[in-house]
DNA sequence: CTGAAAGCGCTAACAC
DNA sequence: GTGTTAGCGCTTTCAG
């Protein structure tokens, strides 16, 4: 457009209504300490000037801001997103807003938006990552600004973390394809690069040692989405029937999913032939042509202990009893593992 | 924990470099301009201290941020992290970072984010809502922040937008049914409150009317989601055979997904007795059991338009030809439509 | 309860 | 190429 805005600050809502900048001031931060009359003037200026305070003068002045930031790899992921609704909802009880930033799991977008946060003096961060972060995290703590890591439980007890017992949510899924009586399991996902799936993988492994006679086949497949479940499924139905597994155990629900299907409709019943459980219980999981049992994290609850972690860092809150929350997830029985 | 931390600013990195604050100031934005000597200097010297530029000061200096706002219903649909991911993009080519937040399609707190952003200085937001919000952002305009209105097509000119024409949308599913043969169609959605599913009934309707013979029957059913899609076949495998539609238009994918897999569980043939057609072509319709055809609106172009859109109105490129972009759907014909 | 004034950290003139 | 300096808009003592 090209005409410039005559910008409208304190100084001409003080003008227009006939008191001080600082009387405004007060006005905009402690309403109590104003008469009556004046506020109303005041008011009645702001309204009519389209008066929007200025953040950068106020956080210059305050020396911080009041927002805190949430950095997910990928915003789209169900998990990720409920998450931030418990952020959120949290966040604005305490009177902070939240940002959020996708860093795609590239970590040097990851890094820039670090930066960027960092910069901005967010009074918080809320860091979700399958990198190794926690120099980064530490570097930018020393410098004044905390974080919560999220997802990964952090090895330094410096480093507040909410994170998932992967171990045991793998460990009970293997556990009760072995209780239904599958033998011959096997392990879809990968890849073992990331800690999730090692994590998982190391339960199921402890699973079948204890049963002491079953045993497990790994079948490393990637990416892990529904496609990559209907190309396994695809492979186990070629298979002669002693070599097929009797129970699956997908390192998330999408594998879970394709594989269900592709299974069901090849003929090979699910669960009566090939019980199997997902990961993670996302909304396609219950909804699925044969509902899949599913290992389910904590969603919103996990949102609002990782924000209430980061407001006792920031002493808004009591220190908390325990710098890492790990959570373990539950088992969810549908159709597709129900043996009776 | 307590312990204050001494700020570092650029006062500290010019003493510990032994050059005046301006060459630091001049070394961080116009790197070309300090001598090689004095650069290594100043560079080590921030390494050391750790230094990180404080963005109120250089905000309010400058007088403008170098940030963009999205404001979106809700972070974990994937209509819109796909164009997130489209506007991260271009927004970093262009030098600006994009924060995100999550009005959970609640009209208050999407109203706080807008101001919360106003008062950030942002440069320019994108806005999607389901609600009208035109006059609160030419409000906002008014005062300096420009923005995109994205996924519905603005009403005044100065008001740029970005959107998809679901009249068009609409029409395309159901054309299509009608030339497979379907005579008796059904649109299942709702509500009818939604300018997105009007428009798409009104698209439907007019295909309707052009067939000069075909009917369509609406069957009202909220929520969008696929348990809805269940109950509705499940309703529809209840009918006699002649008062069933022959062809079926959802609204959206999931009911979509959920409508073809009853159907289909229950013996209704899909395509052969009812074709099918959703609407968005989320990653799960191609997937699903029987998979489903579907309107497929633009996914990454549409967030690399609406950036464009505004890097535009911000005088970065050049004007834009039109202030309303609006992309016309295509139809993606699946199995759930192939009558052969 | 109100006003005056200092200064938060940074950048861009402007002089040298 | 480099240093000096004047504020950007706001909040908050501190007097009155």
């Amino acid at each position: 457009m090209g005409f410039e805005v005559p910008r409208v600050g304190i100084r001409e809502v003080a003008a227009a209504a006939g008191v001080s900048m600082g009387t405004v001031s007060h006005f905009l931060n402690h309403p109590d300490r104003v008469s009556e009359e004046k506020a109303k003037r005041i008011q009645e200026a702001i309204d009519r000037l389209g008066f929007v305070r200025n953040n950068a003068g106020r956080q210059l002045r305050l020396g911080h801001s009041t927002t805190i930031a949430y950095i997910v790899p990928d915003v789209s992921n169900p998990f990720f997103a409920t998450i931030a609704e418990g952020v959120e909802r949290r966040a604005a009880q305490a009177g902070l807003s939240v940002f959020v930033a996708n860093s795609g799991g590239d970590p040097a977008r990851e890094d820039s938006y670090l930066d960027l946060f960092e910069e901005h003096g967010v009074r918080g961060m809320l860091v979700a990552s399958p990198r190794a972060i926690e120099d980064r995290l530490a570097a930018i703590r020393g410098r004044g600004t905390p974080s919560v890591l999220v997802g990964q439980r952090a090895s330094s007890p410096a480093q507040p973390s909410v994170s998932i017992d992967d171990v045991s949510g793998g460990y009970t899924a293997v556990r009760h394809l072995v209780d239904i009586g599958c033998q011959q399991i096997a392990f879809v996902g990968g890849p073992l690069s990331i800690r999730q799936v090692a994590d998982r993988l190391q339960g199921a492994s402890d699973a079948i040692r204890e049963s002491g006679s079953a045993t497990l086949e790994i079948i490393a497949s990637e990416p892990r989405v529904i496609a990559t479940g209907h190309k396994v499924a695809a492979e186990l139905i070629g298979r002669t029937q002693g070599r097929r597994p009797d129970g699956i155990f997908a390192v998330n629900d999408l594998l879970g999913i394709g594989l269900v299907q592709t299974l069901a409709t090849g003929g090979v019943g699910v669960p009566e032939e090939v019980a199997v459980v997902g990961y993670d219980d996302i909304e396609y999981a219950e909804n699925s042509f044969v509902p899949l049992s599913s290992i389910r994290p904590p969603h919103e609850d996990f949102g609002v202990a990782a924000i209430d972690l980061l407001l006792s860092v920031l002493g808004e809150t009591p220190p908390p009893p325990e710098s890492h929350l790990v959570f373990t997830p539950d088992l969810v029985v549908r159709r597709s593992s129900s043996r009776s």
